[in-house]
RNA sequence: GCCCCCAUCGUCUAGUGGCCCAGGACGUGGCCCUCUCAAGGCCAAAACCGGGGUUCGAAUCCCCGUGGGGGCACCA
């Protein structure tokens, strides 16, 4: 859970000793269990992760739990399982614990009560007693006025002693900050630069639910102070609220942390938010935008984080592929982009292709094996680590291993008659290239490569036929596939008995009346 | 409706006033290699949203449009 920091890439490309001499940051990936974890956000803990370790600092995991009606079980784990997969390891967090818990919001309301209570005594926040039916009914109102839809103030100045009077009752009520009605706020992003607002186009935002419960703009703000976080790291989604933030700050005589709000991601089409939060788990096509969901699909957490860095970052020098431990080394905040990124699948396809290509046979077989398993075929390492070689340059995803691969570890097709028989061929002419592929096969008794090629070349020439053809009927007899890694070093690893079995089950196959 | 952000090839981007009749990557097309499919190599098409400024000079700075996006909850 807690590695070391990594050490320079072993053998990438050399790349810029960069932020070696900043101080340590600390940062904080803070998601809701309300959902899965999906590429967004594991760009946002990418970064944040990276921030971290290249500074020697520290990297948490906040759960912010405070919404108990969105709350979805299991949800906590599941996204610290996609995090853990992606090998985004945290130093802090509700599991390993660390010196500033606890690290799930809902086990810290204490400390907002108190917080809530410093802002009231000093005069920036307010006890507000409106029903929410009060609040629906004022926004309507507002609403069909086309006016900005915001609190219209009633609790704002109550005396002091109805205050007393209400809560020493009982009566509901929530927290609200008292954001100025005059002046500007300026806030600055790390990327944006100073944004300027009016104080009259900010609410007075609820800060403590009826509940008891904060919410984001108290709970956050409190814990990244606490937690001695210096980069907030989160979605340009805080914008618009981002000005009054800085106002929570001021109100409590805080220093700013460094604020970076990262673009969204938008949808392939580049219309619209990629993920409408609590609802869309999946976008156009069939290809899912939750990382979990990716690693069944086959794709490598390798090509995921290379792919997801790259959208929002990159270096001027045209480097794109990158391991993890060389993008904590490449990394730099301040090449992080504003604008907004259109997600782009066909490129996680090439980067999964790059990284299944880096890794060893080994490795690759032991990859491989789950999604075998998963489509019912028996396998061994050992068998996985013979095909490696062969699939390894013609997978995009550790699935299409399955469709390509799969005949080795089944035996169950049967190839059509049409299939036997390729284009230019005749029935009668494949059966015979079939036959003289048997018998070159055992007479030689083996499937030594340079022999075997040799003879089944030979024998095309005196069939009239290119070696093509001869090798395309063979293939779909040993293999039932028209597509399939190179056919020798395949049969050698299924073995002459396989292949004569199949081969002569092809024949049989041509011979039967039509 | 109001507020805010963004704006270079289809997509991700490099570019911070002259090195740019704009570079890379994905994707697309072609060629080479080749037992299929890939991988790999080579080549090609493909962009500075528009209009005004500033400047000797603008993709780069400013303004206005336009377009896209986000937000306007007792959600985060």
């Amino acid at each position: 859970m807690n590695p070391a920091p990594p050490g320079p890439p072993a053998n990438g490309p050399a790349l810029p000793a960069s932020n070696a001499s900043t101080s340590p940051a600390r940062s904080r990936f803070a998601p809701s269990p309300t959902g899965r974890l999906h590429i967004g956000g594991a760009r946002t803990a990418l970064y944040d992760f990276l921030l971290a370790r290249q500074t020697q600092g520290q990297f948490l995991l906040r759960i912010e739990d405070t919404d108990r009606k969105r709350l979805v079980p299991g949800a906590e784990e599941e996204q610290r399982e996609a995090l853990e997969w992606l090998g985004l390891a945290w130093d802090e967090g509700p599991d390993v614990g660390g010196p500033v818990g606890p690290y799930r919001q809902s086990e810290r309301t204490q400390i907002y009560h108190e917080h809530a209570q410093l802002l009231v005594r000093g005069g920036n926040a307010y006890a507000c007693f409106c029903t929410p039916d009060r609040l629906a009914q004022v926004r309507q109102e507002q609403q069909k006025k086309k006016l900005p839809p915001r609190y219209d103030g009633r609790c704002r100045d109550l005396p002091a002693a109805e205050v007393h009077a209400r809560l020493a009752s009982g009566e509901g009520h929530v927290i609200r900050f008292r954001t100025p009605r005059e002046g500007t706020t300026t806030a600055v992003d790390l990327l944006r630069g100073p944004i300027t607002v009016e104080n009259a186009s900010l609410d007075d935002y609820i800060l403590l639910k009826s509940d008891g419960l904060p919410v984001y703009h108290l709970a956050a703000l409190v814990d990244d102070r606490l937690m001695g976080i210096t980069h907030v790291l989160r979605s340009s989604e805080w914008l618009p609220t981002f000005p009054l933030h800085v106002l929570i700050y001021q109100a409590f005589g805080w220093e700013q942390p460094v604020w970076v709000h990262l673009s969204i991601f938008l949808n392939p089409s580049g219309k619209g938010k990629m993920s409408k939060r609590g609802a869309g788990e999946t976008v156009a096509g069939a290809m899912s935008i939750q990382v979990l969901d990716l690693r069944a699909a086959g794709y490598l957490p390798e090509a995921v984080i290379n792919w997801i860095a790259l959208m929002g970052w990159s270096l001027d020098d045209h480097t794109e592929v990158f391991t993890l431990p060389e993008l904590v080394q490449a990394f730099s905040i301040g090449r992080l982009n504003a604008s907004p990124a259109a997600v782009n699948y066909s490129k996680l396809d090439h980067f999964n292709g790059i990284h299944i290509r880096t890794l060893s046979f080994d490795e690759l077989a032991h990859r491989l094996s789950p999604f075998f398993a998963a489509a019912g075929l028996g396998t061994s390492q050992d068998q996985l680590r013979r095909i490696a070689p062969l699939v390894q340059e013609r997978i995009r995803t550790l699935e299409e291993a399955v469709e390509i691969a799969g005949f080795f570890f089944r035996d169950d097709f049967t190839p059509t008659p049409a299939a036997l028989v390729p284009k230019g061929l005749t029935p009668s002419a494949s059966q015979r290239a079939l036959e003289r592929a048997l018998e070159a096969i055992r007479s030689l008794g083996d499937l030594e490569f340079e022999p075997l090629e040799a003879r089944l070349r030979r024998e095309a020439a005196d069939l009239e036929l290119e070696p093509g053809q001869l090798f395309s009927v063979l293939r779909i007899a040993v293999t039932g596939q028209a597509v399939s890694p190179p056919l020798l070093p395949s049969m050698q690893v299924l073995g002459v008995d396989i292949v004569v079995r199949r081969i002569e089950r092809a024949i049989g196959i041509l011979t039967l009346p039509v």
